[in-house]
This record gives C-alpha cells, sequence and structure tokens, in this order.
DNA sequence: TGACAAATAAGAGCTAATCCTATTTAGTAG
DNA sequence: CTACTAAATAGGATTAGCTCTTATTTGTCA
C-alpha cells in the first residue's frame, strides 16, 4: 500500500503539519512531532502504547499520558484518525490517502486497500439536512491468509 | 428505521434464537433470554452497562458480568454483532436486517438508516484469495442535527 | 429423577485511558 | 537577548470497562 516515501515528501508533510498546528493555536513541541513523525513512518495502525514505545527511541521521557493526549489532538486537527473497528484499544493512522482497511478479527492485523470506487460513495440523499456527515468509510472484517490457514487446519 | 413488531414476528425471533442456541450447543437461560430480548427491543445500540440496567428490570439479581458475556455469546452465535465504530464502550445491535450507521462524534448517538447500494458492495478483486472477508460495512460519521445546530451557535 | 456439563453471581483483578498537579517550555512582546 | 505567560508535559493516582476466578445453581438429557 505505501510506496516509499521521498525526503521531499516528508519535507513537506511536515510543512504541512505545522501550518495545521499553528493554524489550531497548537505550539510545536518535540514531543508532538516525534508522535506525528512516528505515526506516519507506519502503516501498523498502531495503538498508543505502541507509539509510545517507538518514540522512547527518540525522547526517552515521554509520558504514555502525553502520546495518549497527542494522538487525540491530531485527530482533532486532522493530522490523523482513528481506525473505526469494533477493536478495544484505539488504533491510529497518519495516512491520509483515501484508502480503506479489512480487520482480521483474530490477530487483530488492520491491513489498508485502496479500492477508487470505496473513495466517494455517495450519500443517500436521506440523510441530507439531517446530519453533517465528515467521514464515510467502508470498512472490512473477516481472517488474513495466516489466520484462515491456522483455524481450517 | 424499525416499525413496530407485531407479536407473530416476535415468536419467530425467538424461535429463531432458540434454535440457534440449542445449534451452538447452548442452554437456554432466562439471563439469555431476557438479553436478548432486550437487545431486539431497542435501536439505540446499547452498551453492555446499559443492557445490563434494561434486564435487570426482569432478572432483578443478573450480574453485569453474564451481561457482557451473553452480548458476546449472542454475536459470536449470530444473533447480534458488535457495531463498528471508533469509540470507546462496546455497543451492542440486535437488529440482524440489512442496515447502516451514522455515529455523531460529539453525542455518540448511533442513527439506522438503509441505504439498499450498500447492502452488496463488492469486494475489490485484489483481496480475493488474501482474506475471508465476513463482514463488510458502510459507516459514516459526523455531527447529529441537534449537535449541529448547538455548535454553530 | 438423577447426573453432569454449562452457566451464573459476586467479587477480585486487570488494563487502557483519563485526571491531577507541580514543573517545564514554546511563543511572543519588549 | 530577556522576561513573561499560557500551553504542554511527566509522573503518579484514579477511573472505567471489561475479564477472570471460584463456589453455587441450573438446564438438559438419559
Ligand atoms: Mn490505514
Ligand atoms: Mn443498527
Ligand atoms: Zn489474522
Ligand atoms: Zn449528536
Amino acid at each position: 500500500m505505501r510506496e516509499v516515501m521521498k525526503k521531499k515528501d516528508i519535507e513537506v508533510k511536515f510543512r504541512v503539519f505545522e501550518d495545521r498546528c499553528r493554524q489550531s493555536g497548537l505550539k510545536v513541541t518535540p514531543q508532538r512531532v516525534a508522535v506525528y513523525k512516528a505515526l506516519i513512518g507506519t502503516d501498523l495502525h498502531p495503538t498508543a502504547e505502541e507509539v509510545h514505545r517507538m518514540v522512547k527511541q527518540d525522547i526517552h521521557s515521554i509520558s504514555l499520558d502525553t502520546v495518549n493526549r497527542t494522538l487525540l489532538t491530531l485527530a482533532e486537527i486532522g493530522a490523523a484518525f482513528q481506525v473505526e473497528g469494533t477493536g478495544q484499544r484505539r488504533r491510529f493512522d497518519g495516512d491520509l490517502e483515501n484508502h480503506q482497511h479489512f480487520r482480521c478479527i483474530k490477530c487483530g492485523k488492520i491491513v489498508d486497500f485502496h479500492h477508487k470506487p470505496f473513495d466517494n460513495i455517495d450519500i443517500p440523499a436521506q440523510l441530507h439536512g439531517q446530519f453533517q456527515v465528515m467521514r464515510k468509510t467502508v470498512y472490512l472484517e473477516g481472517l488474513c491468509q495466516t489466520c484462515s490457514a491456522v483455524s481450517s487446519s
């Protein structure tokens, strides 16, 4: 899904991110940047704890609370989002490109895929005026190849 | 969304439910029936705690653990399911008819709607063989009318 | 009716997330 | 560059939503 990112792309991402922070009146702290960097550097849709583990390598003293808070803040300002699903721990995604998710109900793995027709499904007319739709998601659940093989054996 | 249910329909539902239990080797206990009854009697997509509160009116001594366990069991045997979303508390749905959900990100309300074209979206070819898709969901998020009015004022 | 596996109640335990508060820091004005 | 202030953070305490454990009860079936 995610191609290797060029240095230029990363620079652009960071400029966009800092703009977003300033626009929202948020300080650009090392912690915030580190969390953002960790999140856009993976497609594993990590939990707060997993992000915390990653970020600790850069900022040894960063607290889990800060990571949690920052991830929610990123979602608020539109620099990331929470992955939909029925799981128990919140999982985050820093990939703002149009894409969809498949989640394995056994191992919990979340896999990106992109099916263009899913990008702009039209909201049924009956909802217009009733709701202000801000996010549309097509979401698949089932068994991944590994788990499927195990359970059928 | 949900029409008033006729007595006959309810009888049928219960017969189907008991069949499902027997088929899965599950006992038909008063607790199990009460939880099921509470769940199909609402379209509010309640949490375990909310179901517990409802069921307590019938079975005063029922424990929250039993409700939790039962709701998960119902989902396992296909008599109910967990609602998709990014919220923190699990929410359940006893309506097995094809339908979709809108969730208000402010007040957490989950509203049913039904848009036929969403019922059988086709799985992209790239996923065939890779995943065993067991559930396909179209899920909308945003602000409900009430919350939208409040935040724009 | 009796035997037994399954289910339950009650409470302990666990863990993700949130709250609290003293300290630090980014942004800014002088 | 320096001083100020509101925002952010670290670390520990707390909360909340489950999940587990165990003794007791109860459907189910022979
Ligand atoms: Mn993704
Ligand atoms: Mn529903
Ligand atoms: Zn899997
Ligand atoms: Zn609302």
